[in-house]
DNA sequence: GACTTCGTACGAAGTTCTTCGTACTTTGTG
DNA sequence: CACAAAGTACGAAGAACTTCGTACGAAGTC
């Protein structure tokens, strides 16, 4: 059984650099995060395999430098964790939460545009 | 300046006890959350009391028992979450986390309904 | 008034997460 | 070959979170 679980906010960081760039060694992993926040290469290596023993990373050992990647696609994670969040907080109500996204964010026109596409197709087939 | 704090998962179980049922005595809060979780009074009463320091509730000590509330409402707070959402895990993009959304949950004719009417109203103000 | 019940306060321990120093190995270079 | 550079492994410390026991005061009850 594969108890999927919830990363913390640094390994999110981490997986959305390899959601972004796709499987990369540790150095190029904390070059990226080194742009935005202040991290030593060696927390990012221990990060790196403390996720590898979880299971949100897999890692190819042929080279000296391993490379890493993300175990699950991007779209499977995300999933996990709106729904985690629906229940957490919006007591099972994901209308409640597009509702919240709706009003937080300022979305462009391109943006809502998109959404209103999403929604029609999700109408046309439950309808 | 008022550094929103982004609530813990059981802070936010104790949270959604006040969205629901307004403001309770700590007896009441621990009632609510024992029918589905195993959690002793004291410790409902100390996460109540850390959650007063940092300003995630408030308290009335006028009678005995004091009296607790959720500091802001539930809106502002789901905000936040989603807002903290969009930017760890969706790289920004708050139709992304819509889209998650649509795909991962099972809803029902009336909510995407009810989402279809947040959209329209969305896109005739932007647009 | 003695005793039980109900309430708050708070320290301390256990857990998880995050960070990084240090040790050690492998590879490259003069 | 000697030495520097680049890599992994891993323990340990600090921080945040969660849980609960214990202490103690206030109210109700016989």
């Amino acid at each position: 059984m594969v108890k999927s679980t919830i990363p913390t906010a640094t390994e999110l960081a981490i997986l959305q650099v390899f959601w972004k760039y796709g499987p990369l060694t540790v150095r190029d992993v904390h070059e990226h995060l080194s742009r935005s926040e202040s991290i030593g290469y060696t927390s990012v290596l221990k990060m790196l395999q403390v996720m590898h023993k979880k299971g949100l990373v897999k890692r190819n050992e042929e080279q000296r430098s391993h490379v890493y990647r993300s175990a699950r696609p991007a779209e499977q994670t995300q999933r996990g964790l709106v729904r985690n969040l629906v229940d957490t907080a919006f007591a099972g109500s994901a209308s409640d939460l597009v509702a919240r996204a709706l009003s937080s964010e300022k979305l462009s026109k391109d943006e809502v545009e998109k959404i209103r596409q999403l929604i029609e197709e999700k109408a046309a087939k439950s309808g």
